[in-house]
RNA sequence: GCCAACUUAGCUCAGUGGUAGAGCAAUGGUUUUGUAAACCAUCGGUCGUCGGUUCAAAUCCGACAGUUGGCUCCA
């Protein structure tokens, strides 16, 4: 898997500015008139960059004396509301670099000191006012405060100056705005029902996974039901996967420390792995005080593949060669890091490494895309965004490896599989792998969170230092091309991803419990045990309820587990050998023959409707 | 890792220094019921852990652990 790519920080020029829409300049408006709320309360405070976000706007301040909670909302927002009501002109004003540093200096503003040195030399220096308040802000801007009318105050969290770790950090409040107060609402109510989807909460319920203090953080236990989806994805992928020519291997968790020296991800790679299990081997037995051993927790799947290939000689008939395994890897997340499903320390890989030859590399390249699009047709993924990194000439030899001929034939070949796809997608220079360039599939939780679930890429780097050869057709070594991909992303991620994007009413063939039999008296028990039990014969995942309940009670019970399948069977049912079917969320379905039924669901499953 | 908040029964949450509470779930019984909650009873907690202050701590203080919101980083 990749290295981190490190995003570039870089300031968005005017043109890009101007660019902005209207409600991220609403939003914008708003930063400042909550920044100008907050210097009427607190006047010592020393203000940063206040920009528009997806969901609204924050403003970063450096307050020594006071911490922000959601206490100060109330007053923050009242004092808005007064600047809106106000109802200032935001006024555009151009100074010279002498006149702002001599404002800034004069109001003890240093960020803003230090945000003007970051402006070119020639760049116009532009200022907004409204009312008292004035910033270094290129705008452009709603005409007066009060255009703004809806917003709220969100959160208050901190941020690194610059977003850089080894600065201080500031004090960032967060807000949003909308046009008017009833699209404010909505939104906030449709934050409420995201809320709902977590995957988190509706793990819980569901009984899908859950973590242990004992165990560790970032280590996911997957319950019986979760099991189930992990076992369905597994099918899926393995059968598609079959299709697609892959072979499968199994690989261990952990390596000796050579490999991994000789892989590059040490010493580089160190701080994202478990630290190494050190010993050595005495005659009174393990000795742990000795390091004459070191074994690693396996952070990818990589190098254990590159040595299978390795293991035995290679021709190019043999490629191209389709490695596939659900590897499991652990990877040593920062604490502050790890968020549920979506971000943990042990996790099982979609992961395969195609070995090919370069003049195979288009089609297999484009065979990969392709699974990627019948994965997300199968799940319903709408919105998702292929961002294809690429490398930066200005850095060969240093952050990419310096085989400009390469990254130019490859790249070249992955912009124009993704054009005649038509696939949208977005490039961006200088975040591609050191080893070549690659896709990132970014989708975005309920929530709104965006997430990498997915990537594809390409790697003629390492496989020449773990020394892989081919023969070719004129009886020479070749080092082949090798294409890292991972449709289903991770277990973790992609379950978690799909709990919310499913709100937990998983289709019927991933559905944990996909029919429940609820008998309407005790009279029917005995049928709906032969119910249950013809349909497990058919490997239906079928369960009884034989509670005491009300049959209201009952299916109330069974639509709040989101169990995909109701079949209410009364007397009328068992004399007809039938089942009243009834769908989650959908409601009674009427009463139909039992072998009907069951040849209907048998049917849905297969084709994973 | 950093900043902040949070941690009470399986779950959702009350309880601000004086004998631990509710609803749901669970268990037992009664009920035999026709498309989103039948009735009664019972069980269930060293209040995250360890330490401190106090006659007395769920409550005040500290450390640690975990979780959450952000930052940094990523599948």
């Amino acid at each position: 898997m990749s290295e981190p790519a490190k995003q570039p920080v870089e300031r968005k020029s005017l043109d890009d500015r101007n660019r902005m829409t209207e409600l991220e300049r609403l939003r914008h408006s708003s930063a400042h008139i909550m920044a100008a709320a907050v210097l009427r309360l607190w006047p010592e405070a020393m203000l940063d960059i206040g920009p528009p976000t997806e969901e609204g706007f924050y403003y970063d301040f450096d307050l020594p004396n006071h911490r922000f909670t959601p206490e100060d909302f109330p007053a923050i927002e009242a004092e808005m509301k007064k600047i809106t009501k106000e109802n200032h002109v935001f006024e555009k004003s151009l100074k010279t670099r002498e006149e702002a540093l001599a404002w800034f200096q004069s109001h003890n503003q240093k960020f803003k000191v230090e945000r003007l040195g970051d402006i070119p030399e020639g760049e116009a220096i532009s200022f907004f006012q409204s009312g008292e308040f004035t910033d270094l802000c290129a705008g452009p801007h709603v005409m007066r405060t009060g255009n703004v009318k809806a917003f709220k105050l969100l959160r208050v969290a901190s941020a690194y100056y610059r977003g850089n770790e080894k600065n201080p950090q500031l004090q960032r409040l967060y807000g949003t705005a909308f046009p008017n107060k009833i699209e404010l609402e909505a939104w906030l109510v449709a934050q409420e029902e995201a809320k709902k989807r977590d995957h988190r909460k509706i793990g819980r319920e569901m009984e899908l996974f859950t973590f242990d203090e004992d165990v560790g953080p970032g280590l996911p236990l997957w319950m019986p039901n979760g099991t189930v989806l992990i076992e369905e994805l597994e099918k899926l992928a393995k059968e598609t996967e079959f299709a697609a020519g892959y072979v499968r291997v199994r690989t261990p968790h952990l390596a000796r420390e050579s490999m991994y020296k000789l892989s590059g991800h040490l010493p580089y790679y160190a701080d994202s792995m478990f630290p190494p299990m050190e010993m050595a081997e005495t005659a009174e037995g393990v000795d742990l005080t000795q390091k004459k051993e070191r074994y690693y927790l396996k952070a990818m799947n990589c190098p254990h593949h590159h040595k299978i290939f390795s293991a035995v000689p290679r021709s190019y008939r043999d490629l191209p060669l389709r490695l596939a395994e659900y590897g499991t890897c652990y990877r040593y997340e920062q604490s502050g890091e790890l968020m549920g499903l979506m971000r943990v320390r042990s996790m099982q890989m979609n992961d395969a490494h195609i070995y090919c030859t370069p003049e195979q590399f288009a089609d297999e390249f484009r065979a990969v895309n392709d699974m990627y699009l019948k994965y997300f047709k199968i799940f319903g993924l709408g919105k998702y965004l292929m961002r294809f990194s690429t490398h930066d000439p200005a850095r060969l030899g240093q952050k990419f490896v310096n085989e400009p001929e390469l990254w130019k034939q490859t790249e070249d070949m992955v912009r124009r599989v993704l054009q005649e796809s038509g696939i949208e997608y977005i490039e961006v220079p200088n975040e591609a792998a050191f080893y070549g360039p690659k896709i990132d599939v970014q989708v975005w939780s309920v929530a709104g969170r965006e997430f990498t679930i997915a990537t594809n890429q390409v790697d003629f780097a390492v496989p020449r230092r773990f020394g892989l050869v081919y023969t070719t057709r004129e009886n020479k070594d070749a080092t082949p091309l090798c294409i890292h991909r991972a449709p289903l992303g991770t277990h973790e991620r992609f379950i978690g991803f799909l709990i919310e994007h499913y709100a937990g009413n998983f289709p019927l063939w991933m559905a944990p419990e996909q029919v429940r039999v609820l008998p309407i008296t005790d009279q029917q028990n005995d049928y709906a045990r032969q119910i249950v039990a013809e349909y497990r014969a058919h490997g239906v995942r079928a369960t009884l309820d034989g509670s005491s309940d009300k049959i209201g009670g009952k299916i109330r019970r069974a639509e709040v587990d989101k169990v995909n399948t109701m079949f209410i069977v009364g007397q009328k049912e068992q004399e007809a050998g039938a089942v009243a079917v009834r769908r989650h969320g959908k409601g009674d379905q009427g009463v139909k023959p039992n072998a009907e039924v069951l040849n209907a669901l048998l049917e849905e499953i297969q084709q994973r409707a």
